[in-house]
DNA sequence: GTCTATATACGGATAGAC
DNA sequence: GTCTATCCGTATATAGAC
């Protein structure tokens, strides 16, 4: 019925939904098989172990994370506009997903010290979204002679990663708004 | 030989370790009983549940994190200097503890959606030390007729937050250095 | 490649002796 | 209040049939 291609794939987001939901830790092999409707020993056919299966949810959800964020400013041309549809982007993001806050600071939060693969996987997704927002910025003619490109580039990074995790505990998206505004003012 | 209220400040310290070290989910009730050299018992005679013990654990935490604090910054009478040296607290904490990351971010990221009261003791810590940071901005002349004094203190925030979360998956400090660079930017 | 059955360890929590 | 013994559920992973 189903190719072994597909079942990886119903593995995968199966497991991408439940790890984001209640966590890595709290989400056990066996509620993964339960839900993908497939058989233990087909899980381990496809994914070597569970931390296996976290590093491939961290790959796939950093490449969807990016396929989602280029579509969403896609339209958008100037500079400026680009970078607040960030804060957009993101915002709306946390009101679907009811507060959880990003991902992959909520993965690296609780792997083990020792996982250093998957601090490797998010940091590449962070670092490649600052760099993302630095070339946006490059092009951009700035008044700002008291800050350098590269540093409001961070500064905007910060402001989000801060904004982001803070409504991740606060529950609503008060602090993200205020991160808007500022950056904002920043660019303008 | 010990008191009762030395059995529960020996399971505190053993638990508040293994937490912020392991995290949470990681750590299991059998090993907290046995490093503290305590009967299971006794454990729960204290504490009515694990989540209790977490809810105590982050109470106690974030008195101790405020203690460190204002000890750290009490010989500092700038308030320019003041912030900075904020910077220089965060920094050398992460280094101690080889960038784990924020200990409140960190459980905040790893419990139950519904565990409200902790992320509510979280929500306390962290906009404590919003307003901290507010109240010494307010006594600051700043020239930075761009951003409200508020809005300076959420900026400084959310690159605090944001460079301590960054650094816990990059394993250095790099990123709270440029935040500190930019805070000194941002304030002189 | 997918299945079921099973191995082995550990999770949180409680009962009843002292 | 502290102790040990134990309950029951679930954890990750593997073996062997089909």
């Amino acid at each position: 019925m189903k190719s072994t291609e597909e079942v990886k794939k119903n593995i995968l987001n199966t497991a991408a939904n439940l790890f984001y939901k209640q966590g890595y830790n709290s989400t056990g092999i066996n509620q993964i098989i339960e839900e993908s409707e497939i058989a233990r020993a087909s899980l381990y056919n496809h994914f070597k172990s569970k931390s296996d299966l976290l590093h491939a949810y961290l790959e796939d959800a950093s490449k969807k994370w990016f396929d989602e964020l280029y579509k969403y400013i896609a339209d958008t041309e100037d500079p400026k506009e680009k970078i607040l549809k960030m804060f957009d982007f993101r915002m709306e993001r946390q009101i679907v997903n009811q507060y959880r806050g990003c991902p992959f600071i909520k993965a690296g939060a609780e792997i083990a010290q020792n996982d250093s693969l998957s601090f490797e996987i998010v940091d590449r997704n962070k670092m490649t979204f600052r760099d993302f927002i630095l070339a946006i910025i490059t092009d951009m003619k700035t008044d700002n002679n008291n800050l350098s490109k590269i540093e409001i580039a961070d500064t905007l990074y910060m402001l989000l990663e801060g904004a982001t995790v803070t409504a991740s505990f606060q529950k609503n998206g008060e602090m993200m708004q205020r991160a808007k505004q500022i950056a904002k003012k920043l660019l303008y």
